[in-house]
DNA sequence: CCTACCGATCGGTAGG
DNA sequence: CCTACCGATCGGTAGG
């Protein structure tokens, strides 16, 4: 009953603006009076929707959260588990990174940065969703050297926070000095890491 | 004659104060207000020594500018150079994060974060800082390899962009999963990356 | 789902 | 360096 079937469409749009303007501005930055101006609603008839800033603010991690995995998980897992989904995992990252799918980059990168000193709801929700990511990639890095196709001590918690450290570097540096440089680092440290070929980036 | 140089160490003392709320909740979070509150003067007489509130923001990036000298870098430039200076870099760097030196973790990864999508003068004096930590790092890899202390491959950018990203992440992580094996993740990373022995951390 | 409003807080200023 | 204030904006509510 709560959320109104019949204007799910609308609180989509919502909510995918949400993350939009919290991906540059955090989900502080996030104001529903500035909210409701950009898409033409009356504040009070967005604010019903959500019933407080917080309850917003945790419906848009949660769109957030579905961006991320139909464009980074989900494509990934089409390919058989071993390094070559590990890497797919870790292409699509920066893929979705650099081109800007949130137009401050990464929404869980910048939203992480803000609550990461303080307590609540919020901060539980991104770094629940933080460890999620983590673990994925760790099980994926597992996967891959059960199948032979990592040295045997390898230790997939340790990797997956080494490919992570890339890629969300990647992100921050490219955004803070608008140098799309970070994303080839990242990649050269990833392949290299990962001892795939220099195949697919490797056209020009 | 701007600054009033009679209240130098109340300046001072305003900006320290300015710099640990910012490493939590950031330049924009930093209020007038509230700083003053916290402190115990009026706001316009905090108001007075800055003029607005864009130049206290510049003025507390300058001052956190000052301790990471103090605590990452000078330290480090009394080993001589070489892998050890590298690996003295990094390894200060991860105890001036771990030790809370700002409470809210490395004040230039969460400014850093706040203003990557935005313009202004505060963005552009945040990445001047970054830009300046990245091309410290990759000129002392740049010296450890003329040594001979690295592979002659070694490329000072991209292992500068390699170490940063261990650092920034385990500053990341340790914070909002509260979590210091994050710490311990970089410095194994670091160390298999520089190849140097794991000496003074394996007391246990 | 709208208009109109609430008290609190923001950055900044007047006046002394 | 203080008190007292400015207009703007915040999250949230009343009333229809």
């Amino acid at each position: 009953m709560v959320g109104r079937p019949r204007d799910e469409r609308t609180r989509n749009t919502i909510l995918r603006r949400a993350a939009d303007i919290a991906s540059k501005d955090g989900l502080e930055g996030l104001s529903i009076g500035r909210l409701a101006a950009d898409l033409g609603v009356s504040k009070s008839g967005l604010f019903g929707y959500f019933g407080s800033k917080e309850e917003l603010q945790l419906a848009t991690i949660r769109i957030a959260a579905g961006v991320y995995l139909d464009e980074v998980v989900q494509p990934a897992l089409e390919v058989p588990p071993g390094v070559k989904r590990v890497w797919r995992l870790c292409d699509n990252w920066l893929s979705y990174s650099e081109r800007r799918v949130f137009p401050g980059g990464c929404f869980f990168f910048t939203v992480g940065a803000e609550f990461d000193a303080r307590p609540g709801r919020v901060r539980d929700a991104v770094a629940a969703a933080g460890l999620e990511w983590s673990r994925l990639v760790a099980r994926t890095v597992g996967d891959a050297r059960r199948l032979g196709e990592l040295a045997e001590d390898t230790e997939p918690d340790q990797l997956a926070f080494e490919l992570i450290s890339f890629m969300e570097t990647a992100n921050a540096l490219s955004l803070l000095h608008d140098d799309p440089a970070a994303y080839r680092r990242a990649r050269t440290a990833i392949r290299a890491r990962l001892g795939v070929a220099d195949s697919a980036a490797r056209p020009s």
